[in-house]
DNA sequence: ATGTACAACTCAAGCGCTTAAGCTTCTGCC
DNA sequence: GGCAGAAGCTTAAGCGCTTGAGTTGTACAT
C-alpha cells in the first residue's frame, strides 16, 4: 500500500512539490487558481499529510501532553479527570492535535517522563494538573522552556499560562450559607496538603469561619481517600463540641461521611450537614444527596487547552479564569439544631 | 537550544552516523568495544531519539491510539477507563510507546478519528473497546489493515487479537448464588442492548435462569445511566410477581435501585437483593454496601497493551482470557423472603 | 527600449534517522 | 602466495515535508 504523498499531487497538478506544500499550507506562492487545483487534487486522492515529515521538517510535534501524577487505584474513582479531557480534546481534535496521555505514580516519574516527551520532540507543550504549593515540575518546564499551562493558580515567578477557579469565593459561599441556616461549629476536612488549591481552600475556610466571629476553625487533613475522610469524620464528630456541619474537599470522603455519620447515630442533615467538594453523579445518587460545590469541568479542558495552543502558537501565556463554583443544595444540609 | 543528534555523537565518536545509528540500535556493524563508546557519549551528552525521524525513516509512530466513543458526560462516572488506560501505561510506557487519546461522540466520530491517525501515521495499533455485536468500525480496521486489539470477545470474522473475560461464568456465578440463598424470581437491568457482551451476558442469564427451572426470565435493557436503571427497576418492582433479586450491569444502576427500593419501601436486602455488575470504590461506599462482579481492570488494560504490542511487532495476533469476575458478596444481597 | 517590481513558480538543501550497498582490513586456509 | 569470507566501517539514498533563494514572466513606469 503506496503512501500518497505530495510528490504525486505535485506530478498529477503538474507543479513541484514545493508549489504543493505553499498550496496546502495556505501561503501566498501560487495563484488561487493554482491552489484550488492542487487542493482538489489532494482530496480526490484522499492525502493526509505525514505528521512525522511535519515535525522533523516543521519542528513542531502537534501532540500535546498531558501527564497524570497519580497513583493508579485512586485514579478510578475521580470523575474529574475524564471530563477533563473531554473538554482538552474538543479543542485540540479541531486543531488536529494528539494529546498524549500519560499515567505515572509521582512527581519524580512525570518529571522523567515530560523530559523524555519533549527530548524525544513528541510534543508541543504540556497540561499541568495537581499542582502543589512547591511544585517540582515548574523548575524543569522552565529550565527545558516548554510551553506549559497550569490547570490552577498562576504563578508570579513562571513565564506559564493558566486557568483556574476562584477556590476562595467558593468557600466563602459555601460557609455563609451554613452560617445563614445557623450553624456556628463547622469543621472542614481538607485533601492532600501538599497541592496548592488545598492550602488555598484551608486558609479561605480559616478566613470566612474568623470573620463570622465562629469558634476556632477546625480542619484536618486528608489523602482524599474515602479512608481517611471517614477516619477524619469520625474523629471530629467524637468530640465533646462536635461540629454541625462539615465541609469535604471532594465527594468521595463526603460519602464516607454519611457512613459514619449513620454508623455514630448521627442523623444527617439533621445532626450534621455535609458539604461535598466536587460534584458528581455521585452526590445525585447517594442518599441523603449530597450539597456540593459544582462546576464546569468539560470546559475547564477546553479553555486549558485553548491558552496552551495559543502559546504554542507563539502568543504570550494568559491567565483564564472559569467561573466560580456554585453551591448546588441538596439533601445533606439543612438548619443547624437547636442548641 | 540545539538539538543533540547521532551527527554530533559520530563526531565526538570519530565515526559515521550509520556505525552511531548501529550502534545504538543494538544491530550488527560496529564492534563492542566502538558500540560502548559511542552508547557512552550518548548518554554522557544527554542523546534522545527524535521520534519524528525515526518514524520517517523507520515507519513506526511509536504511539498507539485509543478512541472512546462516548458522550462526554457518561465517561465520568465510568472508573472503567482511568483504571483501564493506567494498565495500558502500565505496559507501553516501559517501551517507550505513547498513548494517543481521543474522545469523541460516537462509531461514526471514532472511525473518522481513526482513519485520520492512521492516514497521519500517527499510530502503529489501536485498542478498540465497548464493542458492538454489530460493529461498524471492525470492517474500517480491517480494510485499513490497521494492528488492533479488541478489549472484548475475539471475533472468528478478523485477524484481530482480542483480550476478554468470560462473562458467561461470570453471570452464572452470580445467579447460582442467588438461586442458593432461596431466590426464584430473578430480574435482570442490563446495559446497553448494542453492546457486544451485553448481549452474551444477557444470553447466558437466561440460560442460568433455564437451568434452574426458576420462572420466566425477566430482562429491561437500558443506556446505563442511573436515570433508566431507576426506571427500570421501578417497573420491576411495581409488577404483582416483583422479583426478589436484581442483577444489574454496572454499579450506578445499582445503586439507582437502592434508592428507587427505599422510595417505595423495599427492603433491601430484606426484601430485594441486589447485584451491582461492575465493583468498584462505589459499591464499598454506599449502603448497604453492593455485592458486585469484581475484576482485575488494570490487568485487563495491560494485558491488551501486550497483545497490541506483538501485533505490531508482527507477531500473529493473540487472543488472551482474563480471570473470570469474582462475586464480591457484601450487604445488599440477603436469602429471599419467605414466600 | 529599458528598468523595476511583483506574482508565481522551481530548486535544492535540510530536518534526524535508517539501511542497502560498497569499501577496507584482517584472518584463515589450501 | 593468493583468495575467500567476514568483521567493521563508510557512503549515500531515501523517508515526506518545509522554506529560503533563485528563476521566469508579465505589467507598468520611465
Amino acid at each position: 500500500m503506496k503512501r500518497v504523498t505530495i510528490a504525486e499531487i505535485a506530478e498529477r497538478a503538474g507543479v513541484s512539490i514545493g508549489a504543493v506544500s505553499y498550496a496546502l499550507n495556505g501561503r501566498p506562492g501560487v495563484s488561487e487558481e493554482t491552489r484550488k487545483r492542487i487542493v482538489d487534487i489532494a482530496d480526490e486522492i484522499g492525502w493526509r499529510p505525514s505528521v512525522a515529515a511535519k515535525s522533523l521538517s516543521g519542528s513542531r510535534a502537534h501532540s500535546v501532553g498531558l501527564i497524570i501524577a497519580r497513583p493508579a487505584d485512586t485514579l478510578g474513582v475521580e470523575p474529574f479527570f475524564m471530563r477533563f479531557i473531554a473538554g482538552l480534546e474538543r479543542e485540540l481534535s479541531g486543531q488536529r492535535i494528539a494529546l498524549l496521555l500519560q499515567v505515572v505514580e509521582d512527581h519524580r516519574a512525570a518529571i522523567e517522563a515530560m523530559r523524555l516527551c519533549w527530548a524525544e520532540r513528541r510534543i508541543d507543550g504540556i497540561v499541568l494538573t495537581d499542582l502543589y504549593a512547591e511544585d517540582t515540575r515548574i523548575p524543569v518546564i522552565e529550565e527545558l522552556r516548554i510551553p506549559a499551562v497550569l490547570a490552577g493558580r498562576p504563578r508570579t515567578d513562571a513565564r506559564l499560562g493558566a486557568v483556574w477557579t476562584d477556590d476562595k469565593a467558593a468557600v466563602d459561599a459555601s460557609v455563609d450559607y451554613l452560617v445563614a441556616l445557623g450553624h456556628r461549629r463547622i469543621a472542614r476536612v481538607a485533601g492532600l496538603p501538599a497541592l496548592d488549591h488545598t492550602q488555598v481552600r484551608i486558609a479561605a475556610f480559616r478566613e470566612a469561619v474568623l470573620r463570622h466571629g465562629l469558634s476556632e476553625p477546625q480542619v484536618v487533613e486528608t489523602d482524599y481517600t474515602a479512608e481517611e475522610g471517614a477516619q477524619a469524620t469520625r474523629a471530629l464528630l467524637s468530640r465533646r463540641d462536635r461540629p454541625t456541619a462539615i465541609l469535604f474537599d471532594n465527594d468521595v470522603m463526603a460519602l464516607a461521611a454519611i457512613n459514619v455519620a449513620q454508623e455514630m447515630g448521627i442523623a444527617v442533615p439533621g445532626e450534621l450537614s455535609i458539604v461535598a467538594g466536587d460534584d458528581s453523579q455521585l452526590c445525585v445518587l447517594v442518599r441523603p444527596a449530597l450539597t456540593a460545590l459544582s462546576w464546569d469541568i468539560q470546559a475547564y479542558g477546553l479553555h486549558t487547552a485553548q491558552v496552551l495552543l495559543d502559546m504554542i502558537d507563539g502568543r504570550p501565556p494568559r491567565s483564564h479564569q472559569e467561573n466560580t463554583a456554585r453551591l448546588v443544595v441538596r439533601g445533606s444540609t439543612a438548619a443547624a439544631p437547636p442548641a
